[in-house]
DNA sequence: GATCAAGGCCAC
DNA sequence: GTGGCCTTGATC
């Protein structure tokens, strides 16, 4: 029964990294980081999945949650990706998903109070995401145990190049972490060390950027333990007043407001590291427990989403702190010795590209809202990061299967985007997920289109070992022969001077578009916000944009465009996915597979 | 002055 | 090569 309801009780926060919640304007260099040490060369491809603590025994139970994942998931996306509750105990430290960390220490209904809470030292009695080992503080990006932040910096100091002897899969723990290097580094970049944090120029002492990440990461941590005590707290006065009965279809949370802090994960490590890296799917369906979690008589009773604490901005949770890379090396003095880089890239203001900064004062606050919102450098942040994690010491990687990497995290980044965006955010999940699902290929599209037209972003990008990368295949949905549409509505909106503010209120018109979306159980709040968006946007053309003419209409009859060119991008992509070529276990995946239920 | 995350040292 | 402990120095 108590523990029962400690599982009801768990409050978890979903998440990659310590630095989800970080304010995208942090840059984590300092300057006597003059530049990122990265090894030329490791036998290792890294994947861009920065998670933290408490990963570890991830064996043979993941490979379960996985096989169940594969099995459940193509008729039960909804709430799993985002909005999953644990009713796994996550006191222990223990088996945490691969994408996720559950920030919380240990706190039982049967022992502590609100008046011990205990400082953010104990919030480090976590386990090192690597090895398991005791944590001994943060390291190069996340809390690790001294023997894997010494391995680490060997390797990337000394540019150590190592083999995997088996199948580069190797389970790392405390007792076997020394049998393989290459798959101790590769689990060390997974989990998120951060290569830019081992000082080129070795210099001792003092502190780089990241101090306000580790900063934020206690904090928050801080603050999801006293909500877990917090809540520990509300049930046992609850269970010594006798304030709720355990009857069936009676959450024990009737009675008391518990605010799930859910973070969106990073990308998952897809196919690299089983025993370590299962796709958050699977972490969700593995450890939600949805008959303890949620009644069947009332879906998600409890369930409130809420923003990451500390007031991250909603793509940071995409990004485990991978601003920094990129960051870190434009400011670097010293010169990348890869074609990635963000120098590539400008970032306009959001001052109407055909109006006058007069005419921008007129804009609505509402619009204002949206566009101060938007964090483009951390899109490409995320991108570049993960191109070049993917690509390290590999001298030829699947482009396709990079491709679907960039559109998983691509996707995550989106989702959370909606997840924390206004009129969204206040749907129920059932709802949110039908939009997404409806909404994320034409979004993932225009997104695509907002980047090339207003951030230069460019058509093709040289990977680390060479390998030509075309990212405008990111924006046709991997489908070649699609450049000529996708180019034919770019050249249609560059007519139209389509900004950034048109932009995001395409993307939330796409998004809360309620007329095609089956089943939305609070349609009148979606058609409110569409509509809301819709004439936000309408007074804005005609306000900024005078000498277009009837702007917003001719933008609103490039949508049916859009969607129908990710359309026939989801297509190519299931069918990829049917022959196999598409990695598994993804977001991407998902989404394809809920289209089709 | 305290903190703490860097790099360094050295016994193993 | 590993990993526990030490030194350093920027930040609070």
């Amino acid at each position: 029964m108590l523990l029962e309801m400690e599982n009801h009780s768990t409050l978890l926060s979903l998440n990659m990294s310590p630095f989800n919640a970080a304010n995208s304007n942090d840059s984590p260099m300092n300057n006597n980081q003059s530049s990122s040490p990265l090894p030329p060369q490791y036998n290792s491809p890294p994947i861009s999945t920065p998670y933290s603590s408490c990963q570890q025994n991830m064996g043979m139970q993941h490979h379960y949650q996985q096989s169940m994942m594969m099995s459940q998931s193509m008729n039960n996306i909804d709430t799993s990706y985002l909005f999953s509750s644990s009713g796994v105990n996550t006191l222990s430290g223990i088996d945490m998903g691969a994408s996720y960390q559950i920030a919380g220490v240990a706190t039982s209904l049967t022992g502590g109070s609100i008046g011990d809470i205990p400082d953010t030292k104990d919030c480090i009695e976590e386990l090192c995401p690597v090895c398991g080992d005791k944590v001994s503080g943060y390291h190069y990006g996340l809390l690790t145990c001294e023997s894997c932040k010494g391995f680490f910096k060997r390797t990337v100091q000394n540019k150590k190049v190592y083999t995997c002897v088996a199948e580069r899969s190797c389970h790392i723990d405390k007792t076997q972490r020394k049998r393989c290097p290459f798959c101790r580094f590769q689990k060390c970049l997974e989990v998120g060390m951060k290569l830019e944090a081992v000082r080129a120029d070795r210099m001792r002492g003092g502190r780089n950027k990241f101090g306000p990440m580790y900063k934020r990461d206690r904090a928050r941590k801080l603050q999801i333990m006293r909500q877990r005590q917090l809540a520990a707290q509300t049930l046992r006065g609850g269970l010594s007043g006798d304030m709720y009965s355990n009857q069936p279809g009676t959450s024990p949370f009737a009675n008391i407001h518990i605010k799930q802090e859910i973070q969106i994960p990073q990308v998952s490590s897809l196919t690299s590291s089983p025993d370590s890296s299962p796709s958050p799917i699977a972490v969700a369906l593995g450890q939600v427990n949805s008959s303890l979690v949620q009644p069947a008589s009332n879906q998600h009773p409890a369930l409130q989403i809420v923003g990451v604490p500390g007031g991250g901005h909603s793509s940071m949770a995409m990004s485990g702190g991978s601003e920094n890379k990129l960051w870190a090396q434009a400011n670097s003095t010293t010169t990348s010795p890869h074609s990635l880089s963000p120098k590539v890239f400008q970032f306009e203001t959001v001052v109407p590209q055909g109006g006058s900064v007069s005419a921008s004062s007129k804009v609505s606050p509402l619009i204002r809202d949206f566009v101060a919102a938007i964090d483009d450098r951390e899109w490409q942040n995320s991108l570049y990061t993960l191109l070049q994690n993917q690509t390290y010491n590999q001298c030829e990687v699947d482009l396709f299967e990079l491709m679907c990497k960039v559109l998983d995290q691509n996707l995550f980044s989106q989702v959370d985007w909606a997840r924390n965006s206004i009129f969204f955010k206040d749907l129920k999940v059932d709802d949110q997920m039908k939009l997404l699902q409806h909404s994320w290929s034409d979004m993932l599209v225009l997104d695509h289109i907002h980047q090339r037209m207003h951030n230069n972003l460019p058509d093709e990008t040289t990977l680390h070992n060479g390998q030509k990368f075309d990212l405008l295949n990111l924006g046709l949905l991997g489908v070649p022969s699609l450049a000529d549409h996708f180019n034919d509505i770019t050249v249609k909106l560059q007519d139209l001077k389509f900004d950034v503010s048109d932009y995001i209120c395409i993307k939330f018109m796409l998004l809360l578009n309620p007329a095609d979306v089956r089943g939305i159980t609070n349609r009148k709040h979606v058609q409110e916000g569409y509509e809301q968006v819709q004439q936000a946007l309408l007074e804005y053309t005609v306000t900024c944009y005078p000498q277009v003419q009837d702007k917003f209409h001719k933008m609103q009859q490039l949508l049916p465009e859009i969607h129908s060119l990710a359309a026939r991008g989801e297509e190519h992509l299931y069918h990829k996915h049917c022959n196999g070529s598409a990695p598994t276990q993804t977001l991407l995946m998902e989404m394809l597979h809920a289209k089709r239920k």
